[in-house]
DNA sequence: CCTTGAACCTGTAGCGACTACAGGAATGAG
DNA sequence: CTCATTCCTGTAGTCGCTACAGGTTCAAGG
C-alpha cells in the first residue's frame, strides 16, 4: 500500500489553490506553510497537503481573518485535539470585528451620505462640504 | 494694521490639531503640508493657517478619505476657484467606495454568522467551521 | 548666568499582507 | 539540443503611520 504523492509545481498549486506563486512563497517564509522539498535544481514540490492548507487559508483570508488568525486557526487544527469551543471562539471574535467595521463605516455613511447631499454641485464657491471639513476656512500653504 | 502670527510649536499644534507629532512631520514629508520656517536652532515654527489645514486633514482622514484623496481635496480647496462640483464628485466617489466595503463586510458577517451558529461549541472532533474552510481535510504539514 | 528637564531634531526600521521587479537558473516539450 | 516557459533568490515598494535611538535646543527656575 504505497500511496504515491506526484507532488506539483508552485506554479501548478497556485492555479490549484488560488494563490499567487508570490503569496505562497511568502507563506513559507512566515512559517504558516512548511517549506516543501525540492527538486535538484532547486524547485519547490508540493504535495495534495499542501493545496488543501493553502486552500483552507484562502477560504479564511477571504472571510476577513487575518494571517495571525489563520495561524490561530492552523494551529489548532494542526494539533489534532481541537474542541469546537475554541474554534468557534476565535470565529465569533472576529465576527464582532466585522460588525465593529461595518458599524463605523455605517457612521461614514451616513456623514458623507449628508454632506453630498447638501452640496448639489452648484458653483458657489462655498462648498458645504468643505464648510463641514473646515475650521471655518482652510489654511492655505505658505506661498 | 500688522497681522502678528506668533507661531507655535509642533507639540502645541498637535495638541491644536489632534494630530500627532509624527504624523505631522510625515505629512511635512510627503508635501501634504509645507515645510514651516525654523528657529534658528532647527526648531518647526507653525502658524495658524497650519492649524487650519491640519484639523482638515484630521477631519477627512476620519471620513475614511485616503490620503491621495485628502491630497485631491487640498489640491482643489487651494487652488481657490473650486466648484461645488468637483468637490461633490470627489465625496460621492468615497461613499460609494464606503458603500461597497459595507456590502462586502456584511457578506462577510452573513457567512460568519451562519457559521458559527451551526457550531454550538460542541467537544466533537468535526467542527463545522473547520469543515466549512477545509476541503474535507487540511492538509497538516510535514512532520 | 547656569542648570536642568522637557521638548524638539534627524534618520531609520517596523507593522500587515502582500506585490513587483531584476537578474539569473532549471525545466520540459518539440 | 534548443528554447520558451517556469522557477529561483533577494530586494524594494505599497499605505499610513508609529516607534525607536541618539543627539540638540529651548524655556523656566534658582
Amino acid at each position: 500500500m504505497v500511496e504515491e504523492d506526484p507532488g506539483v509545481s508552485i506554479g501548478t498549486l497556485a492555479r490549484q489553490s488560488g494563490c499567487k506563486i508570490e503569496t505562497i512563497r511568502y507563506y513559507e517564509r512566515i512559517g504558516l506553510i512548511c517549506s516543501p522539498p525540492r527538486t535538484a535544481g532547486g524547485h519547490r514540490v508540493f504535495a495534495t497537503a499542501d493545496r488543501k492548507r493553502l486552500t483552507f487559508i484562502r477560504r479564511a483570508r477571504a472571510l476577513g481573518f487575518t494571517l495571525g488568525g489563520v495561524k490561530e486557526l492552523l494551529r489548532l487544527v494542526d494539533s489534532g485535539a481541537y474542541g469546537c469551543a475554541e474554534i468557534h471562539d476565535l470565529a465569533a471574535g472576529h465576527l464582532k470585528e466585522v460588525r465593529g467595521k461595518i458599524a463605523e463605516l455605517q457612521r461614514l455613511e451616513a456623514t458623507l451620505s449628508d454632506m453630498t447631499s447638501h452640496c448639489e454641485r452648484g458653483e458657489r464657491p462655498d462648498c458645504p462640504i468643505i464648510d463641514a471639513l473646515s475650521d471655518s476656512l482652510v489654511g492655505k500653504p505658505r506661498a
